[in-house]
DNA sequence: TTTATTGCAAAACCTTTGCATGTAT
DNA sequence: ATACATGCAAAGGTTTTGCAATAAA
């Protein structure tokens, strides 16, 4: 589908601001970006497009479906690129890196946990920080 | 340990604020409260503490180890006293209760996934949210 | 032409900080 | 007496909102 349809598809309007942000989280290589790095993005490459739209534009497409948001306690948002298939997170807490993974035994705990519980559980999240591979291998390096 | 000796072993002198503070944690039946909520419950006992002093307490407490912070997706940190004891949660989207669990299976599994990945493992959180008990059955109850 | 979208600035919200005053040791 | 804590008000960072101007349908 289109960048343009997934935008017909949600009910919004085909403007400039929503293709550029689009594009923007097609083609980034760190695929997890706050609106600050959204909106600088845009600057670089010249876009004149106001951080408030950008909020909007990244509030209507997680709404949408389009994007995901996360919260990886830094106190501020970060949006993906929705893939529809469910992953959890391995957040990097010396480079930021952001990796992504998901475990089938885990989800089935999960269930099978809240069913226990009695708690209808709806979704989840779940996010392990620590030291990525190229950082931990820095580390140990140097000492 | 007394709630004075807690703070001596964190070298932070016995103040009103702090040791009322403390109170509030051990007699509150919802474990998990946040600035404000324990700022208002200052205030309703009577007492006069600013709210820059419950941040500033507060996080004093977390570097101390006394309590814990957590993240619920609300923007607003939460905080419980700190048991020692990991667990994770599950939150209610209805009415707010969080309930606390733990799991081994799953904890080992996080080590697995981790070790795997080349991730060094330092910590995590997973939450799952959800519709708990009570909430479920007035729902059921009311179609 | 009608309705949605944008930009800007202002405000909201949670949290932190500077500084003078007050308090525990 | 000294070093630490507090309160207040101001400022910080992230996110939302009001409103007039603009662009898509």
């Amino acid at each position: 589908m289109s960048k343009e349809d997934h935008l017909k598809q949600a009910g919004l309007r085909t403007t400039i601001p929503r293709l550029k942000i689009l594009e923007i989280f097609s083609n980034t290589e760190h695929k997890h970006l706050s609106a600050e790095e959204v909106y600088r993005a845009l600057l670089e490459e010249g876009d004149d497009i106001g951080l408030a739209t950008v909020y909007r534009v990244l509030t209507q497409f997680e709404t949408a479906g389009l994007l995901q948001k996360n919260m990886f306690g830094d106190n501020k948002a970060v949006f993906e690129l929705d893939s529809g298939v469910h992953h959890d997170h391995m957040i990097c807490t010396e480079c930021g890196k952001v990796q992504e993974f998901h475990n089938n035994d885990i989800e089935r705990l999960q269930i099978e946990l809240s069913k226990n519980a009695g708690f209808q559980l709806h979704y989840h999240e779940m996010n392990l920080y620590g030291c990525c591979e190229q950082c931990g291998s820095k580390k140990s390096g140097s000492n």
